[in-house]
This record gives structure tokens, C-alpha cells and sequence, in this order.
RNA sequence: GUCCCAGUAGCUCAGCUGGAUAGAGCAACAGCCUUCUAAGCUGUGGGUCGCAGGUUCGAAUCCUGCCUGGGACGCCA
């Protein structure tokens, strides 16, 4: 439990109480109380509208409600040092100097766990993210799923919930068979034969690859095989090489799955032919044309939806529904999609899908990434998978490092469309946020092994109270909300709150810098209170960039 | 035609459950290194929050309509 929802939490008791002592409405009827911290000083640690809120309930002017509330709080309770009423019926807190005080002896004694809250309440989540088709490599927008989808499960765990990530691979459609077919093609072309690629085929530079290595270990030996046999080999082939290719490259943007679902074992389980009875059972399924269809227009899905095709195949929609099933019959509380911009459509008859199986469909829900478009000098770069002009993140993470790239991609809503500078990410310069906040975490660490030098006392005991700066208070203020700020960014699926927050606090962290100095021979005490300071603010970093995928470097 | 996302400073973007004088970075301008890392700090200028209505004590935020840009509307995946 951290201090600063303490104090929140006494304070709206206090509040409600004086609420209710006023007279000025019945306790069914009292609205929940709303806290703010002020962006002016002039308006006190927190202020709430609550006296506004009441107007019409109460049938007063705001400010003279906030009168009745003020004289009737109990100021003992909640360290307030002094109430003002300002504007139009704000009610201003001012708390007592020291209400910030165990802020840092709580930052210390926590460590890495700083920021950890049980608001989850060990709810289980399942996420699953990235599934790019292992038909190529990754390019720029998988990179923003994934850096998204990690992060997004970063704070999940941090707040009590857990998390399963999980990938589904596409590895039984025709785009497998494509892949067969094109792994052929550059097998051949390896060979010296100039077959061409099929027009529904993959034309990456990892295809070549792929056709190169398997000509080098097997020579001519399929050139002369049985073509059923030699596909089936070079797809199973492939498959495997794309798949280590993105577990790989994962890996090293430090995306990590628990699960790597495939789509083939529906088939091979007859998990899709038990979740096609279930649907004909409740007889959400009907024929026509030849085909199968889903009613999915029963839950509000704009046109009833093909499960069986003319030609006897599933579309994809029907192991995916499968596997919806699958993933509700596992129990998890929340399962969680992270899909591109282009599949929103798509939203709707996965619902329906799932009411129509007949399961909760509030536990499911969707998050999605919109576009990311290249730009170079100014211009955007047209991109395109099947004719491999793609930029892959590998060679991002070449370009930017993985630091950069994971930062960058999580620093902007999912919701916008994003403008990728591949010069911007390049330079290591100023305009790369990344490197002020690593900045910081690499001040404090000097300045601790100076104290150290200097024969300071790092480890010893430290008088809080202090720290009664102005920079000293706004660093303890932030590093206050910190749990606070993981458990929402985590509740509204808003990772670009935690860069948004660690940017922050970097800021104070450089701004304290200038105007204090923090090693003093003149006053211990003040030094040893600030050198915890110090560690309490690099604690707290170093767990945002933990949850953020980015390295916390000791010195730059 | 229907649906989704976006439209906020010159540029890139934040903006919480509706709150007080709408923020940050970059760019521009003016300062700060014999002192713990100047990859930093301090200050200045810069806004009809796309447009028009509505809801209310109060709207960038919620509702309706419209405009602009992008995306989706398949027996592809």
C-alpha cells in the first residue's frame, strides 16, 4: 500500500463524513468523492469538486455548500494543515508538511516491488499479440504491437493480475501453402532453374534465405522429388525457419510468449469441429449457397458470416472461434486481443462468435494499434510485406537500438496512427526522449558512487522531514503516485501513461539536479536525507524502464 | 453508403471520471559549466483545442450534425 492513496483515502472519509454531517444529502445518495492534485500550488495538495457535484442534489450555491463542509470537517483526521474554498466552490487541501514524509522509506524498503499494487486482485489475463503470419519477417508495425502488447502485459503483473501472453500462429490457411510454394520457387533458383514466384507468394529476402539454406543441406534431392511430397516438406520446413526467425527476433526486442498457440492443433484436436456443434446445437448456423453461415447478425454483426466454405475449407474466422472457445474454457477473467487498425471489422463477428458459443462476451475485448507509416526526409515510405520493401525490425533495432524503438512505439496512444522517423530513431540525440530519462538513472548513479567515494554514508539512517525543498517536494509528490499511475495505465490499457510518467519524473529528477546539490560536507544530515532521496527516484526509474522493456544504464 | 481512428502551438504529440489560467518535447530567442555527467537546467514568445449546435454551475473532454485525412467493409488471412 503506498502512502500517498493512504492519505487519499482519509481524506475522502473525512470528506464524506463532513458531507453527511452537514446535512446536505442522504447517504444513498452521496456521490463518490473525487480528489485532484492541483497543477497549482495556490490550490493546495489535493482538491475536490464535491461541492459542485452537490449543487443540484443539495439545491445550494456551490460555495456555499463548500462553507457547510468545511466547517463541519474533522481537520484532526487527515494531516491537513488548512481548507480554502476558491473559484467557483473548489475546496482546497493543504496538508501538513510531513504527509510526504515516508515516501521514501517506503520507495527504499519496497525496491524493485515499488509501484506493485494488488488492484488486479490476481485476476488471470490473457493476452495475445503480434500472431504476424510466419510467412516473413517482422517490419515496423509489428514491432508497435509487440512493444505494446509487452508493455500493456508488463502492467498487468504489476498490478495483480496474471498474465499469459500468448501467440497464435497461422500455420494451417493457404498462406502456408503459399509459403511452400514460394520456399519452391527460391529452391529452385538456388538450384540455377529460374522458377518464378506464385502470384499469391512471398517475395521477403527471408524466402531467398530460406531457399538458399535448404539448397545447401539438401542439394538436389527435391529437385527430382514427388511434388506433393516435396511441398509438404518445404512447408513444414519453412514454417519452422519462420518460426525461430520471429522467436528470435522477438527475443531480442525482448518480447517474450508463454504460449505459442497453433492454429493447426485446433484441427488436429477437433477443437473446431466441438465448437461448430456448439454453434449448430444452439442453432446460430444455418446452409446456404453451398455453404455454412453463422447468424451473426443475432448480435449485431452487419451481415451473417461464412464458418464453411463452398469448397468444404473453414474460413478463417472458424478456428479462430475455436480458439476463442478454447481460451474462455481455460477461465481466465479477461482475454485480450491486440489487433491492427484494418481488422476492427473484424471486432464484431468475433463477438457475436462468442455470444453465440454462449460465453461472456465482457470479458473479451480488443485493443487496437493503428497504422505506423515510414517517413524519411518528410516523405512517407510506401510499405509492402509481399513485395519485401518492408523495413523488418531487425533492421530497426540495428538502426535504433532496442531502447529506442520500444520507447518510442509505446510513448503515443495505440489509437493514433504514428509517424515512424527512422533518422529521428537513429539519432542519438536530445529528440530521443529514451536517452534523457536513461540520463537521469545515470546521474543518480554517479552521484551515489561520488557519495561513496567521498566517504559519505549511503546506507545510514535519513531524516525525511528535510526534505522541504521545492524540487524535493515535487520529487516526492511523483514518486508517490507511481503505483497509482501503473494500476491506471494498466486499467485503461495505457502504456504511453508510464513513459508519460517516467518522463516526468526524469524532469524533476534534472530539475532538483541544477538547483540542489546533493552531496554537502557542510550538512550530513541534509546529505543523508537526500542521498535516499536519490535512491528512492532511481528505484523508481529503473522500475518504469523495467516495465517499459528499457535498460536502466548505471553511466552513460 | 456503413463502421473505426485521428484533427490541440511552426512540427510531433500528451491531456485522467467533464473542473480553476489547455501542457510537454522539438524548432526560435535570451541566459547557466573552476562546483555530484551541459545527453542537463532557467526564462521568453507561440493556441478561434477542425466547424456548428446541444447537455450544465462548468466542455479539448459527453451528445448530434458537418468538414478534412487515414483505415475497414471478402466463401482473403
Amino acid at each position: 500500500m503506498n502512502i500517498l492513496a493512504q492519505t487519499e483515502e482519509t481524506l475522502k472519509q473525512a470528506i464524506a463524513q463532513a458531507v453527511l454531517n452537514a446535512g446536505l444529502v442522504a447517504e444513498a445518495d452521496m456521490p463518490s468523492i473525487v480528489l485532484e492534485t492541483p497543477k497549482e500550488k495556490a490550490h493546495g495538495d489535493f482538491a475536490t469538486n464535491i461541492a459542485m457535484q452537490l449543487a443540484r442534489v443539495a439545491k445550494k450555491a456551490p460555495r456555499q455548500i463548500a462553507e457547510d463542509i468545511v466547517s463541519h470537517l474533522d481537520k484532526s483526521r487527515a494531516s491537513i494543515q488548512q481548507v480554502d474554498i476558491a473559484g467557483p466552490g473548489f475546496i482546497n487541501f493543504f496538508m501538513k508538511q510531513d504527509y510526504l514524509g515516508d515516501i521514501v522509506a517506503t520507495v527504499l524498503e519496497a525496491g524493485e516491488d515499488y509501484g506493485r499494487t494488488n488492484t488486479g486482485e490476481g485476476q488471470r489475463v490473457q493476452v495475445e499479440f503480434v500472431s504476424v503470419n510466419p510467412t516473413g519477417d517482422l517490419h515496423v508495425a509489428h514491432a508497435r504491437h509487440a512493444a505494446f502488447g509487452d508493455v500493456l502485459c508488463n502492467l498487468f503483473d504489476a498490478s495483480g493480475h496474471k498474465v499469459d501472453r500468448e501467440y497464435y500462429i497461422n500455420d494451417a490457411g493457404n498462406q502456408i501453402d503459399n509459403l511452400a510454394r514460394s520456399v519452391e520457387a527460391r529452391y529452385f533458383q538456388a538450384h540455377g532453374v529460374d522458377m518464378e514466384i506464385p502470384e499469391d507468394g512471398y517475395r521477403g529476402d527471408d524466402i531467398i534465405d530460406i531457399g538458399n539454406t535448404l539448397y545447401q543441406e539438401h542439394g538436389d534431392k527435391w529437385i527430382e522429388a514427388d511434388p506433393a511430397e516435396r511441398l509438404a516438406f518445404f512447408k513444414s520446413y519453412g514454417l519452422k525457419f519462420e518460426l525461430n526467425k520471429l522467436r528470435e527476433d522477438l527475443a531480442e526486442f525482448r518480447v517474450h510468449f508463454d504460449r505459442w498457440f497453433s492454429e493447426q492443433s485446433l484441427y488436429d484436436d477437433g477443437k473446431i469441429e466441438a465448437a461448430l456443434d456448439v454453434l449448430k446445437e444452439r442453432e446460430y448456423t444455418y446452409e446456404k449457397d453451398g455453404a455454412v453461415w453463422l447468424k451473426s447478425t443475432e448480435f449485431g454483426d452487419d451481415k451473417d458470416r461464412v464458418l464453411i466454405k463452398q469448397d468444404g475449407n473453414y474460413t478463417y474466422l472458424t478456428p479462430d472461434i475455436a480458439y476463442h472457445q478454447y481460451k474462455y474454457d481455460r477461465g481466465y477473467d479477461k482475454i485480450i486481443n491486440v489487433w491492427g487498425g484494418d481488422h476492427h471489422g473484424y471486432i464484431p463477428r468475433m463477438r457475436a462468435a462468442i455470444q453465440a458459443l454462449g460465453y461472456p462476451v465482457e470479458k473479451f475485448d480488443v485493443k487496437i494499434i493503428q497504422m505506423v507509416n515510414l517517413v524519411e526526409k518528410g516523405e512517407r515510405v510506401k510499405m509492402s510485406k509481399r513485395a519485401g520493401t518492408a523495413v523488418s525490425l531487425r533492421e530497426l533495432i540495428g538502426a535504433a537500438g532496442v531502447d529506442a524503438v520500444r520507447y518510442y512505439f509505446v510513448m503515443r496512444s495505440n489509437e493514433s496512427q504514428l509517424d515512424f522517423d527512422v533518422e529521428l530513431a537513429r539519432s542519438e540525440s536530445n529528440e530521443n526522449p529514451v536517452y534523457y530519462v536513461q540520463y537521469a538513472h545515470a546521474r543518480i548513479s554517479t552521484m551515489l558512487k561520488q557519495a561513496k567515494n567521498k566517504g559519505f554514508e549511503v546506507d545510514g539512517a535519513f531524516d525525511a522531514s528535510l526534505l522541504t525543498a521545492d524540487k524535493e517536494l515535487d520529487l516526492l509528490t511523483k514518486l508517490g503516485a507511481f503505483p497509482q499511475v501503473i494500476a491506471e495505465a494498466a486499467e485503461k490499457a495505457a502504456p504511453q501513461r508510464l513513459t508519460q510518467y517516467v518522463f516526468d519524473l526524469a524532469s524533476a529528477l534534472h530539475s532538483f539536479y541544477n538547483a540542489e546539490k546533493v552531496l554537502d560536507g557542510d550538512n550530513l544530515e541534509l546529505t543523508s536525507a537526500r542521498i535516499a532521496l536519490m535512491k528512492a527516484v532511481k528505484i523508481t526509474i529503473a522500475n518504469a524502464l523495467k516495465l517499459l522493456g528499457v535498460r536502466a544504464p548505471e553511466q552513460m
